[in-house]
Order: structure tokens, then C-alpha cells, then sequence
DNA sequence: GTGAAAGCGCTAACAT
DNA sequence: ATGTTAGCGCTTTCAC
């Protein structure tokens, strides 16, 4: 079987194909019973527009693209399944590919998606990306790009974040309300912007506090995490372990449970989360929630805006919130 | 700016369009001095082929999509990196849709599929469709559509599916290597064809061993699976507990955990997973591996096969290996 | 070895 | 109210 198309539909009426084609967009100018006419044929043969024609001729797609350094990744999935539902119901497609925290392939990503001639791109940054430079062409072509979570340190981008700041201080809030005088604090890849923010908000809200003991450490993956934490405790125990990340948490924990060291009896622990990791066990592990399913909506919300009218470069931030486990 | 075009470089060049085409393809016709002088003006002008041009002349595109009910979810999300990983490699993008188990959404995504002009797609199928009329179409144009995971039972279509009944023959001989008595093993969803296979199997090794006492439950999330077991365990304490899935096994582990319950002094633990969560406790649990990226792997080569050649509707199976953790 | 021309399926300005 | 025409960017047959 073959596809339906304009053409056909006007053979069989015996009707110009312009006429079909305004028929379908009830257009004002077509008589009634044309219109039902071809609506109806139009049923019958399930005729379905060929989306690559009418970008073609239109220049406008109904596809958007979205970048994450790997899709099975606790945080980026919701962020992803968020995406694709407020796109789906908006009329988009979403197209994903991931970069594997390599800047030639996020180069390379970034051609496909001009390629497919999307209306727009969601990207996180890999980790390993330098500069904007590959982004150059998308600026120059005036698809928008929306940068999430990872972002540039660049201004004049348009960048929709977790509220980093803030839930590095609330976790140092949460912290000084206890009386804990030694915390470990293990952060993920210094050179991310998350890292960055979380890590200085941190410090910056104990500077007040110097009888406070605050280590830092940190760790590019889970299993990094748990030699630093195995070598930090068997060093010295500190009252509190602060997790920047999931990936974080999980290496703290298996050290943790493999020690067997029990939380909160002899050791406190604090995470940021969209909270899978941390209601996975018993107790559960308090957490400052960065939900990517919040992110996500605000993305994309804010995408349909950038398409919409030309919007001047903005940051965003999502809402920081505590959930209480009972890790501390 | 704007898009680079045949047209405008073989303005410049003051050659034809046709010739520009060539040369950029390298047909043997065209001469050494224009192949080099088009190929060296493209890449200055940072000539990038318009997708949808070529889909509408070729009528093939490079793009594939692939639907599952919630891309959230731990194996899914490697499917889909591993699915997404070597389509790069092939040059294809892919484009993914959920169907949230909706029938409905999912008949609306295999259409947004055609439009788009998708050259095949692989379909984990919604818990709640009855049947594949909703595929007909997909059939009658003869693009390639590879079922895995959740398949229907229906024959003369493509099936890639984990070794569901290996993999629950394996944990059954497992479970008869040890002294265990009584067995409580909770599946998922009966409606899947996953929960069919692994439940007829499971009773089907236990057939031979009557005095060993084998009960069956079923929960369609985590909860429902920490609910049913926190009554089961209130009723009488098994000595082991099978798990279907990773979703079964997070309930069951809040209930063991909540009940201050230890594997695998206490009770034991056996479960089918990508490993993911069974690697996250302490001891680790023991699992049957069932993983998405060989699946995805597997789907993709398959998906290759199916575009290039004509062939047979087939089942494959991904086979099943056990990882010994530390909870039987 | 290169060009002209047709056409994929669609839309929209311009007739009539 | 409807048809004609042109063209989006590309490939490919046919001609020279």
C-alpha cells in the first residue's frame, strides 16, 4: 500500500489539489459541501499530511530536539519523559540523542538535529564541552536552544536550572540545625556547572561557621565515591555526609552498608535528588528535591515561548524543596 | 543567517545543481578538479543536506522511532541509550514516543511515526492493548516494526524478547539447589506477555516438586508489590521471595526493610533485573540479568536486517545469565 | 563530464 | 469559491 496524499484525494473529487489542501485547514474560502467532501474522503483513505513536505514548503517543523549525555540516567529520564509528554501534547515530536559526554559527538548531534530541521533543541552540556563554539551555527540560524541543568557559564543563552544555590543552602541550614561539627561533603565532577554552584553555596554558608569542620571531596562516578568515602572513614567517621548527586549517594552508601554503619545512629546523611535513590531504602534518605519532571515542564514551557516570539536570553530556576527522610 | 543549499553553491561555483549533487556523492561522471572544488567550497560554506528534501525525493528517511509506555523506567532507559548509541553509529536519529499504556496515545504516536516518515520502529506495547489493529497501517506500508519486551502473542511478527521462560527456569533451579520450602513469588502485570511467560514457567519447574509449597501474587507497582507483601509476610514468612521485576523487587525490599526483616539470614531473595537496583544494597541481591542493552543491541542489528532485505517475521531471544549477589 | 527538466507532497500568492 | 502556478531542496533520468 502507498500513502494517501493531496494529489489522490483531488483526482478522485475531481478537484484541484490547492482546493483539498484548504478543505483540510477549513479554510473560510471553501464552500461547505466541498469542504465535507473532502474531510470526508480525506477520512476514508486515512490520509495523513507528509510531515517532511510540509516543512519543507512551510520551514517549520514539528520536531524538537533534545541532548543529554546519557539518556538511562536517573535525573535525565524524567527530565526526558516530562519533555516528551508536554510535547506530544503540543503537537511535537521529540528527537533525543546523546552526546556521552564527548564534544565531537554533541557537535555532531547538533548537525543532525539542524539536519531533521528541528524547531528547536534542549541540551545538557556534556561535561567535557569547552565552549559554545559548536553551538555557533544554532545561534546563527536562530533555532532556539534552551540549556538545562548542565549549563554554559556564558550569559546570553537562555539556561533553566535547579535552583543550585538554594538547595546547597538548605542543606547547609538543615546541617546547622543539628548539632553536627564535622561533615563530609562529596561532590560530583568538578568541572559541572551544578558542581560549581552547589559546591561554592556550601561553603559559602559555613564561612560563618568556623568551629564547623567541613571536608570536601570529589568523585566522577558512583564507584569513585566509594573508595572516597571508604578512605575518608577509615580516616576519621564525621557526623554528617552530604551528597551533591545520586551517583554520589549511591558509592556513600555501599560504603556505608558495607562497613556496616548505620544511618542516623552513627552517621547523618543529606543528598540532593529527585528522590528514586533515596525512598529506595529504609530508612529513607533526607533529600533536597531537584525533580526533573518539574524541570522538564518548565523547559519546555519556556521553549514554546522562545518559538513563539523572540524572547531575550533568560535563566530560569526551578524550586528547591526539602523532603524529610529519616537520615538525620 | 540561512541553510546552505545545492542552488546557492552552484551559483557561486557557476556549475549546475545536478553537478553539485554528484560531486558531493562522489559519482564517478564528474571530474577530479569540480568533485574537489564543490567538496572544498560545501565544507566552507558548512553545507548540511536538508533532511526532509532528501526523505521527500528518496523516500527514505534516516530516522527510526521507538515507543514505550514511560521512558522512566530502569530498563527501558537502557534500552533505549543502547538503541540510541549504535543508530548514531549508523547515522540514523531516532525519535521516541510514550504511550503512558494508552492505546489510544499509542495508535496516535504510530501515526505521528508516518507522518514523520520513520524508516522503522521498535515498539514496547501498552499494557492495555487488546489487539494490533492499531498496527495495520504500519503493516500495509511496510514499515519494519520490531516488537520487543512487552509482545504480542500474535505470530508473523518481529519479537526480540529477554529468555522470559529461561530466565524464570533459572531462578526456579536456583531456588531448588537450596533446602527452601515455601516460596512466595510476586509478578507484575498478568496482562503483559512478560508476567505470562515468567508465571507459566516458575509453575511449570515447580510442577515436579509438589511438597515444595509455591504461591503467586500479582502487583502492578511498587506499591501494590510492598502492600502485597507486607500481607503475605503478615500471614506467614516464606523462605524465600521471587521477584519479577525491578518494580516488584523495590516494593518487597520496603516491606522487608520496614519489617526489620535481613536477607539472607532471615528470608531470602531472588529477583529478574537489569541489576541496576540489585547492585544498590548491601549484601547485593541475587539476580537473573535481563538486560536492555543487549536487547537493544539486538533490536537494532535485527532492525537493520529488516530494512535492507525483505525477511521472515522472527522471535529472538536475548539470553539470560545469573549474577550471584549475596541474598540466597 | 555536465546540464536541463521533472517531480517528491505540500502551501500560498495570484489569478479568475 | 476554485484553479493555476511557482517553488521549498533535493535526486535522477535523459540529453548533449
Amino acid at each position: 500500500m502507498t500513502n494517501t496524499t493531496l494529489k489522490k484525494i483531488s483526482e478522485i473529487l475531481g478537484i484541484s489539489v490547492s482546493t483539498v489542501s484548504r478543505a483540510l485547514k477549513h479554510h473560510p474560502d471553501i464552500s461547505v459541501k466541498t469542504r465535507e467532501k473532502v474531510i470526508e474522503l480525506a477520512r476514508t483513505l486515512d490520509y495523513e499530511p507528509n510531515a517532511n513536505a510540509v516543512q519543507l514548503r512551510t520551514k517549520n517543523s514539528k520536531l524538537l530536539g533534545l541532548m543529554v549525555p546519557t539518556i538511562s540516567n536517573y535525573f535525565y529520564e524524567t527530565f526526558i519523559a516530562a519533555v516528551e509528554e508536554d510535547a506530544r501534547k503540543n503537537g511535537y515530536a521529540v528527537m533525543i540523542l546523546q552526546s556521552g559526554n564527548d564534544p565531537l559527538i554533541e557537535s555532531e548531534n547538533l548537525k543532525l538535529f539542524r539536519q531533521n530541521r528541528v524547531s528547536g533543541v534542549f541540551v545538557c552540556l556534556s561535561s567535557n564541552t569547552k565552549d559554545l563554539s559548536s553551538f555557533e551555527k544554532m545561534f546563527d540560524l536562530e533555532i532556539p536552544v534552551v540549556f538545562f541543568d548542565n549549563v554554559p557559564q556564558e550569559s546570553g543563552v537562555h539556561k533553566i536550572c535547579l535552583a543550585d544555590e538554594k538547595s546547597a543552602q538548605l542543606a547547609a541550614e538543615l546541617i546547622l540545625q543539628h548539632p553536627y561539627q564535622s561533615i563530609l561533603a562529596i561532590f560530583g565532577n568538578p568541572a559541572l556547572s551544578i558542581t560549581k554552584k552547589r559546591e561554592a553555596a556550601l561553603k559559602n554558608a559555613f564561612q560563618a561557621h568556623p568551629h564547623i569542620s567541613l571536608l570536601i571531596e570529589h568523585a566522577n562516578s558512583s564507584e569513585e565515591a566509594k573508595l572516597v568515602c571508604h578512605e575518608m572513614l577509615n580516616k576519621h567517621l564525621p557526623d554528617i555526609i552530604f551528597c551533591m548527586s545520586d551517583e554520589v549517594l549511591i558509592g556513600v552508601l555501599k560504603t556505608i552498608q558495607e562497613k556496616g554503619l548505620r544511618y542516623p545512629d552513627n552517621i547523618a546523611l543529606l543528598t540532593i535528588s529527585n528522590g528514586t535513590i533515596p525512598r529506595l531504602f529504609h530508612p529513607q534518605i533526607t533529600y533536597i528535591e531537584t525533580s526533573g519532571e518539574k524541570l522538564g515542564k518548565a523547559a519546555f514551557a519556556h521553549m514554546l515561548n522562545c518559538m513563539q516570539t523572540k524572547i531575550e536570553p533568560t535563566e530560569l530556576l526551578v524550586d528547591a524543596v526539602l523532603f524529610n527522610g529519616g537520615s538525620l
